[in-house]
DNA sequence: TTCCTATACGCGCGAACACGCATATACAAT
DNA sequence: ATTGTATATGCGTGTTCGCGCGTATAGGAA
């Protein structure tokens, strides 16, 4: 994990458990479809709340729930401009964090799809 | 993200809302701040257990549960010697993934930090 | 066999959360 | 002012999930 050993012979922190909460919650954040699709269809450009809802299919305060969520995570950023807010990433790490997740699971799932193929 | 453009020019995979509910569930594994103690507990070394029940202070069969869950993520594996079940990180990425979550927290904790202390 | 230890599993409760719906707020135009 | 549009927020409900407790299963020792 990261909060152990630091390079360089460094303090070593041990992982509070208010630490790991603030992780966890951070986690959380990203374990959810529709907040993922939302991140989805951020890439790139820069939407408003209705827009994000054609794009999502969610319903309007549905999504504007999600968006206060990972507003609160750091991970999209808010611009009002006149009637409309447009919301961005505001975050290129969760574009990383995603990406792993998705390398992972193509993994996985080859591996399941070489046992089915192997019978 | 990572299932938008494949370099290459490769089939951009649209994700579908089963793919999204994959991911969102990996990331939910990691969600819990009992599941990330064990992870930490069980960097560098194997441990059994009742070994794990000791590091972290979880109940035994509250344990038990959440390795399953980490375990059909493939976050660990099992091995079984006599009595005992041996789990270990079978998976390196999951390291990089806490790693990134918190560099990502200690720049913002940074800095909220920043903004208490300059007022 | 019987007994003991280690681990897994099932049940019930309470908290957290996602969703739909209605309503409130913010801003622009007239 | 009023009206209309865009976004946010509160309420009620159903579901998921973490936890504690008891119990079941697996393996070893006597």
């Amino acid at each position: 994990m990261c909060m152990t050993t630091r390079k360089g012979g460094r303090p070593k922190r041990e992982p509070t458990p208010e630490l790991l909460s603030l992780i966890a919650g951070r986690f959380r954040a990203l374990a959810e479809p529709a907040r993922l699709a939302i991140l989805h269809a951020l890439e790139g450009k820069e939407l408003t709340v209705t827009e994000l809802v054609e794009a999502t299919g969610l319903g309007q305060g549905n999504l504007s729930k999600h968006l206060q969520q990972l507003h609160a995570c750091g991970y999209v950023s808010r611009r009002r401009d006149g009637l409309f807010v447009y919301y961005a990433l505001s975050d290129k790490d969760v574009l990383t964090l995603c990406e792993i997740m998705c390398n992972r699971l193509e993994h996985d799932l080859d591996e399941s799809h070489k046992i089915v193929a192997a019978r």
